[in-house]
DNA sequence: TCCTTATTGATAATCTGTTATCGAAAAGGA
DNA sequence: TCCTTTTCGATAACAGATTATCAATAAGGA
């Protein structure tokens, strides 16, 4: 036997997908409690860790503030960070070229767009 | 008397001026004690915190990566980042509008950009 | 130059986020 | 159901970045 489906993985996925934003671990864990009560945060580390080794889910690293998670498989876009309530949201695709800003001799493999503000709640 | 000026002091804004370049606080290090061979981390951490606080130095948050500083005053501008030798590196003035990809509900007040890859000298 | 006191340098302490440890619980094949 | 082995949950330990401590040094005004 190699890998087991459990209730706590589940959770964290349901988790994911119930929130529709990435979450960080902490707030992983106040969300999956809904669906297992006694999950501990060791166990939403464990799992984060192996889902993103497996490619279940994405790691969203953001400009000073700690890494966030959501479910893989979306196509490319970017994040809108509350600087009042701290919570990140999708925002729709990115269709920006930035290949005329790279300066010659640097080589563009990727980049990452930030938006800053207030979301509807904290407004 | 309120504040000194210290050999210290004009390194750590020598060794951001000379670099032309964000440096993280173990980079100016190096950098500097070129001016002040005896140079401390500590000093480093309490200059750029006074230095940031009084508007001479600029925060430079990025992605998965700890906190840069550079000369204040600049233009608004983005960067980019080397995976391989993690350096960060100036970008020339940012003429993006991202108010079309705001929801609606959201504030905007600023953006970040990122850009990766690899520098002219890692390619 | 002298003297007061901000600043330094070395290092211990702290902080935040994450991983390791280990006995108890539970997945799932036989 | 039973048994093996993965996984869990609580918590100790760890890692990297940053800050605090404190005796020694050095600005800079008198």
């Amino acid at each position: 036997m190699t890998q087991r489906n459990t209730r706590q993985r589940e959770a964290i996925l349901g988790a994911l997908g119930q929130a529709g934003r990435p979450l960080g671990p902490q707030e992983i864990l106040v969300f999956a409690r809904q669906f297992v009560p006694r999950l501990g945060i060791a166990t939403v580390y464990r799992n984060v860790r192996n889902l993103v080794e497996s490619g279940q889910i994405r790691v969203v690293l953001l400009p000073g503030s700690s890494d966030r998670y959501e479910l893989a498989g979306k196509h490319h876009h970017h994040h809108f960070h509350c600087r009042e309530c701290d919570g990140v949201f999708e925002l729709d695709g990115c269709d920006e070229d930035f290949s005329g800003v790279t300066p010659s001799g640097f080589s563009l493999e990727r980049h990452e767009v930030t938006l800053y503000g207030l979301c509807p709640v904290c407004s």
